[in-house]
DNA sequence: CGGCCTCGAGTTCC
DNA sequence: CTCGAGGCCG
């Protein structure tokens, strides 16, 4: 039916081959060479093309990599060589014991290369390749026998149905091609927004995500799930020559296949720890997640006569970092009131180690992130550390837990018992009593911690006088005597002296710690520094109309009412007239004027640590030069000053184009 | 009105 | 660190 003179056998081969360059083009190299428009006209041609003559539609075409029907189950079948395991270390000296047995054994004249490469946290597949042409593919297994995943794993854009070969080439008669199938962390997220959406259960982790995908029933769900692979290594070859592991991957690259690009070769040990130190920080830049590093020793000669044991090779190791996720009991879901009401639900977990440290509690956020999540009391949940620091409960593990039901936020305070009120369109429940206990605490704990900063008088001090009675409010603070606090345990002479005169030295604390300690709504550090310029005094403060508030830089309406309100509320203004007579600091000096220099109006963002500075004394330095000095990189930021171990700061300045500043050049700013 | 930016508030561990 | 939300600018 074609009225094109070239025969459609001709054409079809033709466009086989350019689909199939192009598709390597774009999923194994990352380096397309035409517009997806143009490669859609091209695999849209070939798809008419065999429509039209059904003979031509091989199953090593580019175009039936989807639409296999749903199978009912996987079959089991052999791996031809086996799929070992790796024996794992966790540390330095494991990595070098591990070293020293090599040598041993090799004899200890003989040189010794290794190969790393990440760990990725996917899913182990071994690829079966019959004169060229992918035939087979199947997960680990217990080493020796895997499940079928042929009809997925075609899905898989990065898997090539066919080897590439150079002219003349004879492809092996049969060729296993192992590999790690992951999905992309981009790709994880967009997959559970999609799951959320319609109302499904999320995926817990991009490990599992990639498993399940790889395991379904029907590949046209697989083939929606973006999984790609990174190949590291062969199993049984026919007929190919090759030397060391470094050389196999170059192979395995030449002939269509996706290696990982931070594959290395190292002629020293001590060069292989300090990259599986490197990556332990650098792993958060990648699109995938990786668990360690993979070590091999590079000679293929010398892989033999290392030989294994148990089925796990000698001459290979896996170096494992401690998890960043781990998996543990929610016991049970907790309430805590705030200083400004908020109620903060927050999980206690049975004890568990992330990222080196012992997680016990993390915070829940609000009724409805649990139920977004469909976190319930005694599931299992998988907890990891955000941004490396703060623990953080991603999901559940499901089946819940027997009987388990939503969270609800309960209709009562737990500590007062008023009844909860939720405002429209917000997330977070609040106890409207102004006088709930919890706040009480919460506001004097914010008052000597946060705003005053009394040395020697913390959190444990304030909670144990307020479950005696002694301690109320602020002012109650400064009325302790040192005899009151001689009749407490733990508290001689010298102790309780001490922290009298800390109380008493707070006194000289400026005006604007004293507004940001009052704990007026909305009123943090910043917007607490521009009252106390703006105004000068508390009693203008206090007599200011919202029109006069709403003038001050940073305040707009909203800001403006809360804080006119709170200061019309008579208990409020008791309280100010109280600590004024006590002889706290109600009008601004010094600290609330910024010192006028060269660097006014410019913002810097401090990432890491400093050799001769600290994190106080450079911002501080910034400072006195005019400068702000922030917390997050955007446009507007002027530099970034970069020390060691710079955390995600750095990334965000180098995507935003904001100058970076080594040490050096700080001090020359500061300086100058 | 949308999109950036900044600020506030709560947060964990040792 | 992260989230949410207020403020501000175009």
């Amino acid at each position: 039916m074609s009225s094109s003179a070239v025969a459609p056998q001709e054409r079809a081969a033709e466009l086989r081959r350019l689909v199939e360059h192009h598709s390597h083009r774009y999923y194994v190299l990352d380096d397309p060479e035409v517009s997806d428009a143009e490669f859609d006209r091209l695999f849209d041609e070939l798809v008419e093309l065999e429509r039209q003559h059904p003979a031509l539609a091989t199953a090593d075409s580019p175009t039936q990599r989807i639409g296999a029907p749903p199978t009912e189950s996987f079959p089991k079948v052999p791996h031809l060589a086996p799929m070992g395991s790796l024996e794992k270390v966790t540390d330095e000296a494991g990595l070098l014991k591990w070293a020293a047995d090599v040598r041993k054994r090799l004899g200890t004249e003989e040189p010794v290369s290794y190969v790393t490469e990440p760990k990725i946290d996917g899913s182990a597949i071994s690829l079966l390749y019959d004169e060229g042409v992918f035939v087979r593919g199947a997960t680990r297994g217990d080493g020796t026998r895997g499940e079928d995943v042929t009809p997925n794993l075609r899905t898989i854009k990065a898997i090539p149905l066919r080897m590439r070969l150079s002219d003349g080439e004879e492809a092996p008669r049969l060729l296993e091609v192992r590999g790690e199938v992951y999905l992309p962390l981009s790709a994880f997220n967009r997959l559970n927004e999609r799951l959320v959406a319609v109302g499904k259960k999320n995926a817990p982790n991009p490990r599992n995500a990639a498993a399940g995908s790889l395991r379904q029933k029907d590949s046209r769900i697989t083939a929606s799930r973006e999984l790609s692979i990174w190949v590291h290594g062969l199993g049984h070859v026919d007929g190919v020559e090759l030397e060391s592991h470094a050389e196999a991957i170059e192979w395995l690259r030449e002939h269509g296949f996706r290696a990982n690009p931070f594959t290395e070769r190292h002629d020293s040990v001590e060069s292989v720890a300090r990259v599986c130190r490197e990556w332990e920080k650098r792993r958060v830049e990648l699109d995938y997640e990786i668990d360690g590093i993979v070590i091999k020793v590079d000679s293929l000669e010398q892989q033999r006569r290392l030989g294994a044991l148990h089925g796990r090779p000698r001459w290979a190791r896996a170096y494992k970092w401690a998890p960043m996720t781990a998996q543990t009991k929610l016991l049970r879901i907790n309430i805590r009131v705030g200083r400004t009401g908020n109620l903060n639900p927050w999980a206690q977990l049975e004890p568990v180690e992330v990222g080196g440290v012992t997680v016990s509690t993390a915070t829940l956020h609000n009724e409805e992130d649990i139920n977004r999540k469909d976190i319930r009391k005694g599931d299992t949940v998988i907890v990891q550390r955000a941004g490396d620091v703060i623990p953080q409960v991603v999901g559940p593990v499901l089946p819940h837990s027997k009987g388990s039901r939503r969270f609800r936020m309960p209709a009562n305070c737990p500590l007062c018992d008023t009844e909860i009120v939720k405002p429209e369109g917000e997330a977070m429940h609040r106890c409207p009593n102004r006088a709930c206990p919890s706040r009480g605490l919460e506001t004097l704990i914010h008052w000597v911690m946060a705003a005053m900063d009394i040395e020697g008088v913390g959190e444990q001090f304030v909670r144990r006088f307020w479950n005696e009675g002694l301690l109320r409010s602020m002012p109650d603070l400064y009325r302790l005597t040192s005899e009151q606090l001689m009749e407490h345990e733990g508290f001689g002479e010298i102790s309780a002296r001490k922290a009298i005169e800390s109380i008493e030295r707070s006194k000289e604390q400026p005006f604007m710690r004293v507004l940001f300690g009052l704990n007026i709504p909305q009123v943090g550090w910043v917007t607490a520094q521009n009252l106390a310029r703006h105004f000068g005094t508390v009693e203008r403060l206090m007599d200011a109309s919202q029109e006069d508030i709403q003038a001050v830089e940073g305040i707009g309406p909203d800001r403006a009412e809360a804080i006119a309100e709170w200061f019309s509320d008579e208990e409020n203004r008791g309280l100010v007239d109280e600590l004024a007579a006590l002889g706290l600091t109600f009008e601004a000096g010094e600290a609330e004027r910024p010192p006028e220099g060269p660097l006014t109006g410019k913002t810097y963002v401090l990432t890491g640590t400093l050799e001769r500075w600290t994190r106080e004394e450079a911002a501080a330095a910034l400072e006195a030069k005019g400068a702000k000095v922030g917390n997050s990189v955007s446009g507007k930021t002027a530099g970034v000053v970069v020390g060691e171990e710079p955390g995600l700061k750095l990334q965000k300045a180098e995507r935003v184009g904001v100058p970076l500043l080594t040490e050096k050049e700080f001090e020359a700013l500061v300086r100058g």
